[in-house]
RNA sequence: GGGCAGUUAGCUCAGCUGGUGGAGCACCGCCCUUACAAGGCGGGGGCCACAGGUUCAAGUCCUGUACUGCCCACCA
């Protein structure tokens, strides 16, 4: 005996009893010698900097559906939780969280320090945790895994010491992209490109021998103490003498050469261009290729070295200003112009990014990068195609990967220094002793990794790597990486990169981007300008599965989502109306009903259903596999609201009156099965309502069971009816006539009429007959009379549908001239359809070129308008008749 | 400067390989019909951004234009 559902669903107490419930029967953690296929995904790991946002919810919510699903499908799916340790990210909020106390990470010392960012991963990264949970992602706890844990941190330092060997790990003196704040090391995708306002001033370098000058445009006029050279094309009349010659830095005084390089545009400034390789990418190229001197002029702090003269120790910022004056001073600025230009910004804390000369480790990227973009699309599928090509444009012109970071959260980088020969020693294990000369003492290297790096290894070091795990053996690669397209490079091209050197196979098959989330108007949802939607609060007001099902429901390929509280409010609605149609189906199965064999079941409406079931089966699962979610979610919603509930529920509830035992049975039997199977095939998208309804329904065996483990229903190709599922769709085209004069006649829903209907055939009046209460019932007819409309009263209300005409006798008082509106609206309609097929028609080339069975089915519908038009007019002399009387 | 998306009903978006333009929400009307008013029934509303082209036939394919958004890029 099933107990009744309360009246209105309540998220709340359901979903956290499930949540427990899946957790406790460890429903969700795989055995690898389980059968099945195999099935798995790495969770993009969140960082442990803060809560969850609405993004993740959306990350989470596409690859629980696609894990269910596969579940549903037999496979044996993995799906390992785990959260990111996030280098900078986190140490900046610790630090921040420090400053509040007026404390400064160095007064801590890094061992203190970094023990505080351990307590802060404690705290915060059990609160993503729970988040996770919350949004119903089942995971396989008993595997949780983070960036810096044990396991994952050994298969770090193997890495970087086997790159290290192969020559793929290098260390060198190199340009880099420096944020003074963060006080670190940034690599190139680290730095954010922005558009801004700035100047361009018009600088003269007078010639050393005093036989003349040249004006160089430059935006960083601080810079200028670190100018080794200036740089014209050499192919420049204008400055093809000078070639050669020296020129002398401005206030500095310091002589330095004229160069010439056809990388310089003519046309942009004055054609004649400063040359600082400390301080500029491309001026580091052009240092190197003409050997020029490096000069470093500003140190990390931002601030002027000894280099700079008369500016030393000034932040870079006065120095701009002092020298600016100064250079005026002297009558050697000839110009300023406002400009745009692109500079560069820590991708973590916005400061301006200084390119900075300095020692880093680097991975040789240029040398991995080939087979990571040969792997796209033979071993592994982008999904949209679109990024293919942005994929293949980054790998083609990659440079190496600065990979050390100056911080200290975050993997140490395994390399040690001996102070006795200055050998360095690169290993997995602590050395005691220096490789090269056996003196101990060995000093480690400061920095720590960039946190890419442990993530690149993430799909292989959550399952176990560098040991021979029952894992790797059984589950990689993974199935599909769900992730955002803004991490493409940071991430996606990173694993690719180590999962083929070290797996020697790619580390996923597939890889589905999906959006980002907007707000209404399309804005980023950002903290400062407050227009976050916070999952948390979406799941506590409008329970999980509306946030789930929205989230699914606006997933389409290649498109932002535009979300707002009012869609998941809206999709509440229906998670509602699963509810209340499952309350309904529960007062009629108390009790397991008696089977009955569903292709040989009776009744044209449980046909129709059942053939709908199969469609919308198929159609799902089509769906789900391809990555369309909307689709997958507006079908399901289709199916349960406007079939199951709005047509069936309402066609059997004659049904469930009936004295006849057969056809109570056929009802209940059918009901149950349509509810049973709607239920799993929404169970992905939303698990606990599906969860709690299920639990309630009987089963043949006579006990509950969880949904969770119940596989996607089989195909029933006896129940593909189309036939009867066309004539189901005539029957209810009847009804909607019916409603529809009712309604436009302003004659309420309750109020039963007569009707009368006059079939184009004695086949459509055989179907009429026997759903003869279907229509009374649905339409509301105190009596139905299926024959000739001879004796119908000329007063009457009419409509024609595949040529049966529907004929409602009007009482006194009924408003007469809207029936005639209403007939004259419906035959304009008619009459337009047939002007545009008559055309059509009579196009010689239509007729001629279009294949026949188009052309045929023109015909027919001509024909049938035609009918439709000629029946409809008779109808309308008829009731003018009437009228006129 | 290159590249990639997008432009369809008031709003948010579907529309696959070309063959009578859809959904949800919003709006209007009638209904508390014993699962659901978070509901039922019905209705109005679109030269599918613009201009060309291919085709018997174009929202759908091609070319160009205009906006919008994103990505990449060393123009100081």
């Amino acid at each position: 005996m099933t107990e009744l559902l309360p009246k209105g669903y309540e998220p709340k107490n359901v979903e956290s009893r499930w949540r427990k419930r899946w957790e406790e029967t460890r429903a969700f953690t795989p055995a690898p010698d389980a059968p099945g296929e195999a099935f798995s995904i790495a969770i993009p790991p969140p960082n442990v900097t803060g809560a969850l946002h609405i993004g993740h919810a959306l990350n989470l919510t596409l690859i629980d559906v696609l894990c269910r699903h596969a579940r549903q499908k037999g496979k044996n799916v993995l799906w390992i939780p785990g959260t990111d340790h996030a280098g900078i990210a986190t140490q900046n909020v610790v630090e921040r969280a420090l400053a509040k106390e007026g404390k400064r990470r160095q007064d801590l010392g890094r061992e203190a320090f970094v023990e505080r960012v351990w307590a802060w991963k404690e705290d915060y990264g059990n609160r993503i945790l729970d988040q996770i949970r919350a949004l119903g992602a089942s995971v396989d706890w008993s595997r949780l895994r983070f960036t810096m844990d044990e396991g994952l941190s050994a298969a770090v330092r193997k890495v970087f010491v086997q790159l290290y060997h192969e020559g793929l790990v290098y260390k060198g003196k190199y340009i880099i992209n420096w944020c003074s704040r963060c006080h670190t090391a940034l690599a190139d995708d680290e730095v954010e490109h922005e558009q801004q306002r700035g100047r361009l001033w018009r600088v003269r370098y007078h010639l050393a021998d005093d036989s003349g000058s040249i004006v160089v445009a430059t935006t960083r006029p601080e810079t200028i103490p670190g100018d080794t050279a200036v740089c014209v094309h050499p192919e420049d009349e204008r400055y093809r003498r000078i070639i050669g010659k020296t020129v002398l830095v401005p206030i500095l005084g310091r002589e330095i050469p004229i160069i010439a390089d056809a990388y310089v545009d003519r046309a942009f400034g004055t054609g004649a261009l400063k040359v600082t390789p400390c301080h500029d990418h491309n001026d580091w190229t052009l240092g190197n290729r003409h050997h020029l001197q490096f000069i470093q002029a500003i140190d990390e702090n931002g601030v002027m070295t000894s280099e700079s003269g008369p500016y030393a120790g000034l932040a870079k910022n006065s120095c701009r200003e002092k020298i600016v004056a100064d250079i005026k001073a002297a009558g050697d600025l000839p110009g300023a112009e406002d400009v745009e230009h692109a500079v560069g910004r820590c991708y973590r804390c916005h400061t301006t990014v200084e390119p900075h000369v300095s020692e880093q480790w680097f991975v040789a990227a240029t040398k991995l990068a080939p087979a990571a973009r040969g792997a796209v699309p033979e071993l592994t599928r982008i999904y949209p195609e679109a990024w293919v090509k942005t994929w293949n444009h980054w790998l083609d012109n990659i440079r190496d990967w600065c990979i050390s970071r100056q911080i200290w959260w975050g993997h140490r980088i395994p390399a040690w220094t001996c102070p006795a020969c200055g050998a360095l020693t690169v290993a997995e294990m602590t050395p005691s002793a220096c490789r090269a000369c056996g003196a101990g003492g060995l000093t480690q290297d400061e920095d720590v990794l960039d946190t890419w790096f442990s993530s690149a290894l993430w799909p292989f070091s959550t399952m176990g790597w560098p040991g021979k795990s029952a894992e790797l053996a059984r589950w990689y690669p993974t199935s599909v990486l769900v992730t955002g397209f803004d991490i493409l490079f940071f991430w996606v091209a990173r694993m690719m990169m180590m999962g083929l050197h070290f797996m020697s196979e790619p580390p996923f098959r597939h890889v589905y981007l999906h959006a980002l989330v907007r707000d209404a108007a399309g804005r980023k949802m950002s903290k400062s300008t407050g227009n976050v939607i916070d999952p948390l609060a979406m799941i506590d007001k409008y329970g999980c599965d509306a946030l789930r099902f929205t989230l699914t429901a606006f997933a389409a390929m290649g498109r932002d989502i535009r979300l707002s509280e009012e869609r998941i409010e809206g999709y509440r609605h229906f998670v509602n109306k699963l509810w209340n149609a499952a309350r309904f189906a529960l007062i009629h199965l108390a009790e397991m009903p008696k089977e009955v064999d569903p292709a040989a079941v009776r009744g044209l409406h449980n046909q129709w259903l059942l053939h709908s079931l199969e469609a919308v089966k198929n159609d799902m699962d089509k769906a789900f596999t391809e990555y369309r979610f909307n689709d997958a979610a507006q079908l399901g919603y289709k199916f349960l609201w406007n079939e199951f509930c709005d047509w069936h529920l309402e066609l059997i509830k004659p049904d469930l009156q009936s004295q006849d035992t057969e056809r109570v049975n056929s009802a209940k039997y059918v009901l149950w099965l349509a509810l049973r199977e709607a239920l799993v095939l929404l169970h992905p998208i939303m698990p606990f309502v599906t969860a709690e309804i299920w639990q309630s329904l009987p089963t043949p065996a006579g006990k509950a069971t969880d949904i969770a483990g119940e596989p996607w229903p089989a195909p029933r190709p006896g129940c593909v009816r189309e036939a009867e599922a066309r004539r189901m769709e005539f029957i209810q085209e009847v009804i909607v006539a019916v409603r529809t004069v009712k309604a436009e006649l302003n004659i309420a829903p309750s109020q039963k009429t007569g009707l009368l209907i006059h079939p184009a055939d004695t086949r459509q009046a055989a179907l009429l007959e026997t759903c003869r209460e279907m229509i009374m019932t649905l339409a509301r007819l105190e009596s139905l009379q299926i024959g000739t409309l001879l004796n119908a009263p000329k007063a009457s209300a009419s409509a024609v549908i595949q040529g049966c005409q529907v004929i409602m006798p009007l009482k006194g008082v009924v408003d007469l001239a809207s029936e005639l509106t209403r007939l004259d609206k419906e035959l304009a309609k008619v009459e337009k359809d047939m002007t545009a097929a008559s055309k059509k028609l009579h196009n010689e080339s239509f007729v001629k070129r279009a294949p026949e069975e188009v052309v045929q089915r023109e015909r027919d519908r001509a024909a049938g308008l035609l009918d439709a038009r000629n029946k409809l007019l008779a109808l309308k002399k008829r009731f003018t008749e009437a009228f006129e009387e």
